[in-house]
DNA sequence: CATCTAATTAGATATTCATCAAATAAGTAA
DNA sequence: TTACTTATTTGATGAATATCTAATTAGATG
């Protein structure tokens, strides 16, 4: 389900006159006149939130004459009710229509290090979008030996090879968990936590 | 479960953000700025947003040193997710704290009519509250034979006998389907209809 | 056509709320 | 203690929205 859809599912049921209408069409259909005289609101406020319910596909509805009789798409309910379940309960990662691709191809990665690194292999600059960062750091932490303690001075002669602000790629490793720090003691992080927290 | 936890929910879950952090939570704990990073908002806004995921019990959280990190409570989740689905399925009508009853026990009933009909039968006036008024016409209408039809005519002769605003009684008849108008023949609707739409 | 009825629209108001920048708090480290 | 880091509070702003009254529409009836 797209990712707006489901927001408008919920803001729809989040409002307490309108779950009363769902819970008074379970019992079968009503009219407009009837549904305002049990929730004691005004004709033009249910007219407001059949409007609303009805964009959630939540309801549909039958004309008799002049009177319109609303019944509750119960079948529609439970469908989105339940894919909020279904999105926090599915193994992988999904993404949201349109959202960033936190993992890039390896063709993208080489032109990302192209673009900010030069020649001699020392980096222009920390690149501002945070995907192209990560592709950065990564490329730097990997010049470490796994498993290995370092000095914060050695970290730092380390980083320099490549620029000269080590305190802030320092920070960026810490902070995006290419590595640990215990006391003045540095080492690498397992690389399934890099970017991930 | 409470109609105002129900609200609350899902008026929780109806934000583009904090559908996005759960989905984050999903594939494990995060930290504040990891979340803010991620999504591109100030600390402030994650704090105001987990907040509000707190009060509908929808994370946990663990705290290392500064840090801390948040979990998904996803027990929790689903079982409010499914929370409407079971309203709109149960069979019997449910009542949110503090509805009013529709239906009167017999004793209750007696008492009403006591109260709004004379000793010879006729009828005081009109009852304001709904649940009152709906107890009249329905002592009125069964005096009407089921499955006959009757003349406009016929009716107001009728109902003249209980009050001499039959017009008015007529009406409320109509509106709260006791009975059922085609063209100017008049015809009781059967008791599941009765005060119901 | 004129009337009635149910529903909707228009416009106004008050409230809720998502977000941010700036200041503060709380906890850790040196 | 002093400095640093992570999170929270405060106050402001702008947008969304639930509700009402009054006016209008649309369909049905006579």
């Amino acid at each position: 389900m797209q990712l707006d859809k489901l927001v408008r599912f919920h803001k729809t049921i989040g409002d307490v006159t309108r779950i009363r209408i769902l819970a008074l069409l379970k019992n079968g259909p009503l009219h407009g006149q009837a549904l305002a005289d049990k929730l004691s609101v005004t004709p033009p406020t249910i007219t407001h939130h059949m409007s609303k319910l009805r964009e959630a596909d939540l309801i549909f509805e039958r004309r008799d004459k002049n009177t319109i009789y609303f019944y509750l798409n119960e079948k529609s309910l439970i469908l989105q009710a339940e894919a909020i379940v279904k999105k926090v309960q599915s193994p992988e990662p999904e993404l949201w229509n349109g959202e960033e691709v936190e993992r890039m191809q390896d063709k993208e990665k080489s032109s990302v290090l192209r673009n900010f690194f030069l020649a001699d292999g020392t980096l222009k600059h920390l690149p501002a979008q945070r995907k192209k960062k990560l592709i950065v750091l990564e490329h730097i932490v990997k010049g470490l030996k796994p498993g290995t303690k370092y000095t914060e001075r050695e970290i730092n002669e380390f980083i320099r090879q490549y620029h000269p602000d080590f305190a802030t790629i320092r920070r960026e490793f810490i902070m995006n968990h290419y590595m640990y720090r215990d006391q003045d003691i540095y080492e690498m992080n397992p690389p399934e936590l890099w970017g991930t927290m």
